[in-house]
DNA sequence: GTAAACAGGACCGACGCGGTCCACAATGTG
DNA sequence: CACATTGTGGACCGCGTCGGTCCTGTTTAC
């Protein structure tokens, strides 16, 4: 099922839920506006960081906010910094010593085009596609809570 | 890194190596022949049987063979038939009750675009693609085709 | 100087996957 | 007809990874 780490669809969440609230926002804040536990926010936030999704102001009054507009993130920038390179097979890239049947192993490397092909759809959407307005959206709007954080969605 | 499982490659192997092998190959032959233990090259027939990409069989002088030719056989299928539906996020395809933070996560189902650009990407690439020319092929590969393959990947 | 907030780790439990094994059904062969 | 061969379906288990938490710095505004 090609599983993507549940990190990373908090990552996006966090990402959008960033670029509503505009300028400096602080980890705990974002935590409660996504119902994301507070620990795992900081965690993702500091991976985002670290690949300059987003750009981080420390101290006191300090936060977090975006390093570029939503429409110019693309998915696969996202996965890469949560999960690490975006491949699908162990025994790509290069990964000597992994296969150990490399002597047998008929199509070693030959994952390469599926992993390209991947990179270059994922490359290809970016977090503004992700945000945008579904048509069912205000089905998921649940009635048995307030749910202030849809406000963000319905603005755009 | 949208770890694939290794069962899907050990699949991809076993598909090649069963076009190579004309007729009806018993799975220790095979799994001889790929390298990868017999239990395991049995349990991956079975998934591939069941999803028919391969026809089975039974009883002594049993065996498998391909149900379609490798130029048939998009890597999406495989990956069905191993892995399950193609989609990255749990929080998916209506997968209601998963997603605990139903009323709060802002971007609920929005991962659908994603999964569905990757299952184009998956489904353009065949098993032929795959076994395609490399330059160590020609140690392994029994019949050479011209192999037409990367056609469809050039297209981008 | 103090409090707020990020930085960078270590740490742990749970789940899924890779891998193995077994009892059974089907089928060709002597 | 009996037996050997081979697929079928399921249970089972250990290990690795991931999700999630926590703790100790370090930076900066007030």
């Amino acid at each position: 099922m090609l599983r993507l780490s549940k990190l990373t669809d908090y990552a996006v969440v966090v990402l959008v839920r960033l670029d509503a609230c505009h300028g400096v926002t602080t980890s705990p804040s974002l935590a409660q506006d996504t119902g994301i536990p507070e620990p795992t926010v900081a965690k993702v936030l500091k991976a985002l960081a670290a690949a300059e999704l987003v750009v981080s102001q420390r101290g006191a009054r300090g936060g977090y906010r975006l390093a570029l507009p939503l429409h110019r993130i693309p998915v696969a920038e996202v996965i890469s910094a949560i999960d690490g390179p975006i491949s699908l097979a162990a025994c790509v890239d290069g990964a000597t010593g992994g296969c150990e049947a490399q002597g047998l192993c008929p199509i070693r490397g030959r994952w390469d085009p599926v992993n390209e092909a991947i990179r270059e759809a994922l490359t290809r959407i970016t977090l503004a596609d992700m945000r945008a307005p579904t048509p069912a959206s205000h089905l998921f709007d649940i009635d048995h809570q307030p749910a202030p954080v849809r406000a963000s969605l319905a603005a755009e």
